[in-house]
RNA sequence: GCGGGUGUAGCUCAGCUGGUUAGAGCGUCGGGUUGUGGUUCCGAAGGCCGUGGGUUCAAGUCCCAUCACUCGCCCCA
């Protein structure tokens, strides 16, 4: 029975070429996020259990995530998000920190569960938080932020598109304002979170059925329906339009259209799954038809901090996938070709390998990435390794060269030759 | 966990209603004379048709099971 040369189901090999295109995607991240004043940092890819059992049902954690136990009894999970991690990090340090504190990671995370397009059990999510930081000012910035990274990517404002929305404005419409109990409203929030992927009659029946029948004759669905049709802020029901976190909203609205960011909207179905967020939260679409799914996802969640003991932070971040960046890129056709990492190749003529070791190291001390053929085939061959590889220029290195001090270089694109000292071509091969 | 789809060469696939030694393109390797690639020409290797069972004179083709992959659902970090 032969070993299978598959990787492990829902996880990924990076062949040189991915590899390129993972360090490109991940090149500009960091540009942006420095840009930006924000720091990288990193942690362990296993974390005890109970960090995440604090903030989420354990249904999830035992059926959704790599859990296991070590060899000294200790519960312990391969993180499935970075954002516990980045909260025990910054709760160890509480007091010493200098805030805002403004932090980024390219964590690589695992969730167990069925891979399917755009969702696999692998992937590497980009987390960028400020911590420390309690008006809107904070939310502007993080979007701001997202919408540079698309910028750098040469996306163009029409591909994508941010919506924002509030749960604590959500809460309080589901509660105050309709009046629903606890289970109900936990019940339509998550309805509402699915609404766009719904049929609209299988959405009402749905609704329906999470009231109450003495909420039902009290008009509950029609109110419901009514504020699911809402547009804009000014548009909302005077009972909710005087809540502090509709003028957050409409700050933060306010500071990204003064910047000329106008791809950014109030969608009051926006809900997000999860349950540490504590206020505005935020997705990117994108807008192509086929690929209309969420990529961004974030908001802010001033609570978990706290969970460690000490005095809460508030806080607003982000993930933003590899897997669904690499997929909008593709869509939108924003892929650059990607080149080699080596820029010249050395073919041998003859049996020079000893002789050549000085002008080779003379090229690498210039800077220059060199590769070396060792094959001792033909020099035809040579070339068509060469070419294989995506190279574009062969350095020529046989006795006579050797003799000489001249070399030959030949650009395989042109096909156009140079003969010359190794300073001189350095000099060609950088440029 | 629940549904749908697909498994034929390294890759992408063709094989009509079951009928002899299973095909193509791309890729790989070799060659077109000894120091020049990519284009072109010639040639070669490579498949128990996912696996197991069944129907039949005969199965890549039909039936059942199983596994793998894939797309949805559930869930979404």
């Amino acid at each position: 029975m032969a070993l299978s040369t598959k990787p492990y189901k829902g996880a990924r090999d990076f062949y040189p070429e991915d590899k390129r295109l993972q360090k490109y995607m991940f090149a500009k991240w960091r540009t942006v996020a420095e840009r930006f004043g924000y720091e990288e940092y990193d942690a362990p890819i296993l974390e005890p259990l109970d960090i995440y059992l604090a903030k989420t049902g354990e249904e999830i954690v035992n059926e959704q995530t790599y859990s296991f136990e070590d060899r000294g009894g200790r519960k312990v999970v391969i993180r499935p998000e970075m954002t516990p991690t980045v909260s025990r990090m910054v709760a160890a340090k509480r007091q010493e920190l200098a805030y805002p504190l403004r932090w980024y990671s390219i964590p690589n995370l695992w969730r167990y569960e069925r891979p399917q397009r755009g969702r696999l059990r692998e992937h590497w999510q980009l987390n960028v938080d400020i911590f420390g930081v309690a008006g809107a000012s904070a939310e502007y910035e993080i979007i701001n932020l997202v919408d540079s990274m698309f910028k750098e990517f040469g996306a163009k404002s029409s591909m994508y598109e941010v919506k924002l929305n509030s749960r604590k404005l959500m809460d309080y419409a589901l509660s105050e304002y309709l009046g629903l109990n606890k289970t109900q409203s936990h019940d339509v929030a998550k309805l509402i979170d699915r609404m766009a992927k719904m049929e609209r009659s299988i959405f009402l029946k749905r609704v329906d059925a999470a009231i109450s029948a003495k909420a039902r004759e009290a008009g509950v669905v029609e109110k419901l329906l009514a504020l699911l049709e809402t547009k804009q802020l000014s548009k909302l029901p005077e009972e909710l339009a005087g809540l502090e976190s509709v003028k957050e909203l409409q700050s933060t609205l306010d500071l990204l259209s003064k910047n000329d960011i106008t791809n950014t909207t109030f969608d009051i179905t926006i809900m997000r799954g999860f349950d540490y967020y504590t206020d505005i939260v935020f997705e990117v679409f994108d807008t192509h038809p086929e690929n209309n799914r969420s990529m961004v996802a974030g908001g802010r969640y001033d609570g978990l901090v706290g969970l460690f003991g000490v005095a809460p932070v508030p806080t607003v971040g982000f993930g933003w996938g590899d897997v669904t960046l690499a997929n909008f890129l593709e869509l939108h056709h924003l892929l650059p070709d990607f080149e080699s990492e080596t820029d010249v190749y050395i073919a041998l003529v003859g049996d020079v390998i000893a002789d050549a070791q000085k002008p080779i190291a003379q090229l690498r001390e210039a800077g220059i990435n060199v590769a070396v053929e060792l094959s001792g085939k033909k020099l035809g061959d040579q070339f068509k390794a060469a070419d294989k590889k995506g190279l574009k220029q062969v350095l020529i290195i046989g006795q006579d060269e050797i003799k000489a001090g001249a070399f030959t270089l030949k650009n395989l694109e042109t096909s156009k030759e140079t003969k010359g000292d190794i300073k001189t071509l350095s000099k060609l091969i950088k440029a």
